[in-house]
DNA sequence: AAGAGTAACGAACGCCCGTCCGGGTCCGGC
DNA sequence: GCCGGACCCGGACGGGCGTTCGTTACTCTT
């Protein structure tokens, strides 16, 4: 096989495994395994357990913000930006919910260098989304909410996610996205 | 040492190091030691680590399912009632964050009847919250909004809690109560 | 005084884990 | 025809883990 096919593969069969299993239940036996290869092979490819868990994060995280800052290009609207926000992370993280899980589930995980690296991209999406609810904020010269608290709020709201969403009971990615966008930025009971 | 507050005392360090290391890393030697007993020692009081799990998530489960109830008890206003249903929340998570992280975060090591049992408060739990968003649809006449992801936007936005929350930075939790209360029922952009 | 129950402990057992060493095989370039 | 690198593997190593066994000390009850 190719050397950048079972590259991919690897990163792909770890994601699932550390998906169902949970990063430190997972074994790399497990991921040797589920890859049709032997133990040690792995380990041509890769340093550490803990490499192949920095290397899903960082390529699932780099995608989620290029796809947004991409998705939102030449939208001006306060407004419509954080409805393709939303509407861009709710496809995203239903179409990479493996990988967003283990995104957002073993966070904690990692240290040193490699933490440092997904916290910063961590800090420059969630800055991305904050500045994004402040600009709307501004716009329609809302005083008394706090940006920072209704950006994790939204975030929360849509991380969540992989405990619950089930595409047979709750429809497609865009339906969720548009109920969310509704809530969010009107509320519950507004009748408008 | 007495008996029960021994009991206490270990439910309550082995929050903490779950907490801290999460369940899969956590050891029991690390449990022994901070209660300040021998490893074996602790098997007196406990079959097993996962038996430990489940204690902690049941107690606190039980806990806030029972004060939520308690707290809206007498009102009848459905709106009033789920800005109560928040504010419980918050608070409770707030005072019991220890607690309330390894019961969103271990959810799923649980297995067999240990599983079973968080299960069944969960969904009570969760139906509660969703009775409660789907009477003030319907008290408002709202159309359009499906109850069941309305309520776990909802759920989602508090529990990711703590991921974030710093009481220094964010204020009391009824601040941040009050926040995603308003957040929540009439949105992010509406300016009543 | 004996016996039963309670509250612990030291030491070990067996298992599984991440990692690594010492190779093997194949293939394109010389 | 050989060499070096790419690719891969069997098997082992050392360490940490959850759990258990056998025992001890103390405190009630009878």
């Amino acid at each position: 096989m190719k050397k950048d096919a079972r590259y991919e593969q690897i990163l792909k069969v770890a994601a699932k495994v550390f998906f169902d299993r949970g990063f430190d239940r997972a074994s790399i036996r497990d991921i040797a395994r589920d890859s049709g290869m032997s133990l040690a092979g792995l380990y041509y490819y890769f340093r550490s357990k803990e490499e192949l868990l920095f290397l899903i994060q960082e390529q699932v995280f780099s995608d989620l913000l290029a796809g947004a800052k991409d998705r939102l290009d030449g939208e001006t609207d306060p407004v419509k930006r954080i409805e393709l926000f939303i509407g861009h992370h709710m496809g995203f993280f239903v179409r990479n919910i493996t990988e967003m899980k283990v995104l957002s589930h073993e966070y904690e995980r990692l240290e040193g260098e490699h933490h440092a690296r997904i916290a910063a991209l961590r800090r420059e999406y969630y800055g991305f989304a904050e500045g994004h609810v402040d600009a709307a904020l501004k716009a329609r010269n809302r005083k008394g909410v706090n940006a920072r608290i209704a950006s994790l709020s939204l975030l929360g709201m849509m991380n969540w996610l992989y405990t619950w969403y089930r595409p047979n009971r709750d429809g497609t990615p865009e339906d969720v996205a548009a109920q969310m966008a509704r809530l969010y930025l009107r509320g519950l009971l507004d009748t408008r």
